[in-house]
RNA sequence: GCACCGUUCGUCUAGGGGUUAGGACACCGCUCUUUCACAGCGGUAACACGGGUUCAAUUCCCGUACGGUGUACCA
């Protein structure tokens, strides 16, 4: 049997950093065993849909390299892929469970079932649905139960949760899992505003869509038991099931923001390469084993296994994402990167700019940052000719030693294209400056930076001063001097 | 509260009945260097605790502690 796994996102807002995880897992899995990988919407709770949801979490999973094979945006045999189009598939199925009782009506208000939350949490007993004593099916008979229907009384769908039996299902990763049947409440199937509840219609669709692998976050645990039973009900053969550990905040709860930047979109607009992001995520809670941490999206595709997911919570380190975008960004090809960078540059008012002359400029720099655009920044005195502002400091660094400023006019009147054209020759005539006004060429070198760049940092300045090029280099030069 | 899941350096992890418990990020130091980085070298730092089982347990079993998740007509 080919594997057929499933992603099911609510549209309730941007695609999070953990779902982004969840469903790499999946399509890994998927691409490894030469299965599918679908995507359904689960958006049975009318009450938090977001317009554009769909649409933002299909993109921000494109960007990160994770496409389906099937879904409501490239169609395929099992669809619709969207759960409210597949409305009255869950009633017929809840109906079916109703009749071969597994499942029961009920007609208990919120009220009345916020009352009996509290009645148990003052008697000290866990809240559960109490079978026996609110309104439902069974305390009201046949009679009057059919009664209300017929009057079209407010009702759900409740699981009838068999009382003592042990429910019992094997996790791929967490192995086997035992749940006594009294800890499990009568859940919900179908709600009164006939929408069925994630349980149901997840149970149904994985069935309905042949799913062979349920690979969630860690939080679906505690409902599984009731998922295995619902596929008893309807005497199906459930899927294989396996929990994902969490992404954690530092303080070891639940991936929040608060802590940070939580949304995929977030990761891309601060100028993270999609490979590095899913190579990092990937890597919290899977480990192929070996010192290896490079990893394509084809070297996790054939690396990929469950077995080697872990059990516990990683807590995301954003430093270390850095320091993984930042190897992206030092291997990667400067032609590439430079095509990439235009638009940033453009933004900034650098239009008319060579990409090659942007890739020798990204060579020169990308060591000393960790974002792409960055560079932008960090190298706009090689873009452009307006300078940021120095600081007072700066300026006394340059000016308030008149042997260093004598160094610089030394510097600047015996310079040329030539000075430029190695190395060894521009070295020399730094050298040479340096002596003439009796300082070291060290002492000579961040006033020259200085006056060039405007910065206090940045790369080898010989290399630096020929991508200005001598012209910019002397005007630079004069301006500052005169 | 109850249920379930978990626990190797600060963090991500490798490992697994006998190891100097390995790597990476971060941190610190050194080297290189005109700066900042990069790179290279080196360093600090971990098997939660208590019982078993065993010749031997960080590794297997049971407890405890701690943490997390769940406990909705949300997913």
């Amino acid at each position: 049997m080919s594997v057929r796994v499933r992603f099911a996102p609510s549209p309730t807002g941007f695609l999070h950093i953990g779902s982004l995880r969840t469903a790499l897992y999946n399509y890994l899995f998927a691409k490894h065993h030469g299965g599918t990988c679908i995507l359904r919407i689960e958006d049975t709770d009318r009450t938090r849909l977001v317009d554009g949801a769909i649409e933002e979490q299909i993109s921000s999973l494109a960007w990160a390299g994770v496409v389906f094979d099937e879904g409501p945006h490239v169609g395929g045999n099992y669809g619709p892929y969207t759960q409210s189009e597949r409305f009255d598939l869950y009633r017929t199925y809840g109906m079916q469970l109703v009749d071969n009782g597994t499942a029961y009506y009920a007609f208990d208000t919120s009220e009345e079932l916020d009352a009996m939350r509290q009645r148990q949490q003052a008697a000290g007993i866990a809240p559960k649905y109490d079978r026996s004593s609110m309104r439902n099916q069974y305390t009201l008979g046949e009679q009057e139960t059919a009664r209300l229907l017929a009057d079209g009384a407010a009702h759900v769908i409740r699981l009838k949760v068999p009382l003592t039996t042990d429910v019992r299902f094997h996790d791929e990763i967490r192995g086997d899992v035992v749940v006594n049947g009294r800890e499990i409440d009568d859940q919900i199937l179908l709600k009164s505003d006939g929408f069925p509840t994630y349980h149901l219609a997840n149970v149904v669709d994985d069935h309905l869509m042949e799913i062979t692998h349920v690979i969630r976050a860690e939080e679906w645990l505690p409902s599984t038991p009731k998922h295995v039973l619902l596929y008893e009900a309807f005497g199906w053969n459930a899927p294989t099931f396996a929990h994902v550990p969490l992404l954690l905040n530092p303080d070891r709860s639940k991936m929040s923001k608060r802590h940070g930047d939580v949304m995929v979109r977030d990761f891309a607009a601060k100028g993270y390469f999609p490979d590095a992001l899913v190579n990092f995520v990937a890597l919290c809670g899977w480990h192929p084993g070996g010192d290896n941490e490079k990893f394509s999206m084809e070297d996790l595709i054939a690396a990929f296994s469950l077995e080697r997911v872990n059990k516990a919570g990683a807590v995301f380190d954003y430093k270390k994402l850095e320091w993984m975008n930042g190897e992206y960004l030092k291997s990667r090809d400067p032609h590439e990167l430079a095509t990439a960078l235009m638009p940033t540059l453009e933004q900034r008012g650098f239009v008319y700019i060579e990409p090659s002359f942007v890739a020798d400029v990204i060579t020169l720099l990308r060591e000393r940052v960790t974002f792409l655009k960055d560079i932008a920044e960090f190298g706009d005195y090689l873009f452009g000719d307006t300078l940021c502002e120095l600081t007072s400091d700066q300026i006394a660094t340059i000016t308030g030693n008149e042997s260093v400023l004598a160094a610089l006019r030394a510097f600047h009147a015996g310079f040329s294209a030539a000075t430029l054209t190695d190395e060894a020759t521009f070295k020399a005539h730094a050298q040479a400056s340096a002596e003439q006004a009796g300082i070291k060429i060290g002492a000579m070198m961040k006033p020259l930076r200085l006056v060039l760049s405007h910065r206090d940092v940045g790369a080898d300045l010989y290399r630096t001063l020929q991508l200005i090029g001598a012209e910019r280099c002397s005007q630079r030069l004069a301006s500052f001097l005169s």
